[in-house]
DNA sequence: ATAGTCAAGGTCAAAGATGGTCAAAGGGTG
DNA sequence: CACCCTTTGACCATCTTTGACCTTGACTAT
């Protein structure tokens, strides 16, 4: 896939945040315009469109000398999905009306019944992929 | 009979599809205009007519800069009765209204997307499971 | 303290870049 | 000829990039 702009810096920050010991960061709206070699407004951009409180993000900033934009992944992050981290997921994208009571329920009913055969780290890999594709989908249907 | 730039595009594509890795491809549709001297509306086209859920391919896109149309084919000769089967079984389950439209848009998402790390005959066994505890479901929900 | 200056970040709308839709025109085949 | 599939193009929807103008906060000179 080509990756905009946008993409870039999403993925730049994200690679951050994972670095980072508390999955927060804290950045330079215009020190990052500079290497990414853009406009300001662009980082403004993607942080509004990429790390929403939909995604999983707050952020916080401050103007004037000594500004900052400060970002914050409260929600889990995707590795080492297990069945109470989706349900708490699906929990969690109900409340931001992302999913309805009865798509959760169905979720749930899923997750709960249908990979019973599975061996314990299989699970945990049939997991993460239905959060990865639920965290997508939700992205783009809503 | 004669070979429409339909039928070229078509056979192209499918072919990208044939040397993918993971039976997935991502074109721009522009480009891809480009390549065959057409309009780009022709790919889509092409796309609508011969790379069809029925087909055995489920697409999305996305539009502005750097935009994608990404083709995956759920359908291979040894695994795909399962999947479609699935298919099939939502859309039966969405005409008989225990399921609504959204609900089944979300299931072939995460069907499409979720498990593609598996190689095919878990993946198999996970399209069971899910439609074990989705007939499970179903039933307790009406 | 007060006001001025400058260095951030914020807003918003316009322009650019894609893909989607739809209906009309074109062409091949029975 | 009639029908169906294909090809085109005008217009639409969505996402990205850019830039002009606005607001805020820290520091400094008075």
């Amino acid at each position: 896939m080509k990756k905009s702009l946008a993409d870039k810096i999403e993925q730049y920050l994200k690679v951050l945040i994972d670095r980072s010991d508390d999955k927060r960061i804290e950045i330079q709206r215009s020190e990052l315009a500079e290497t990414f070699s853009c406009v300001p407004s662009q980082v403004t951009y993607v942080i509004a469109t990429r790390f929403t409180e939909r995604d999983g993000y707050y952020t916080e900033s401050r103007r004037g000398g000594k500004g900052y934009v400060r970002i914050t992944r409260f929600s889990m992050p995707q590795e080492g999905a297990n069945l109470s981290d989706l349900f708490s997921y699906c929990d969690y994208l109900t409340e931001m009306e992302l999913l309805t009571e009865r798509e959760s329920k169905l979720l749930t009913h899923l997750l709960v019944n249908a990979f019973n055969q599975f061996p314990a780290e299989t699970r945990e890999e049939i997991f993460e992929g239905i959060k990865k594709a639920l965290s997508e989908y939700v992205k783009t249907e809503s």
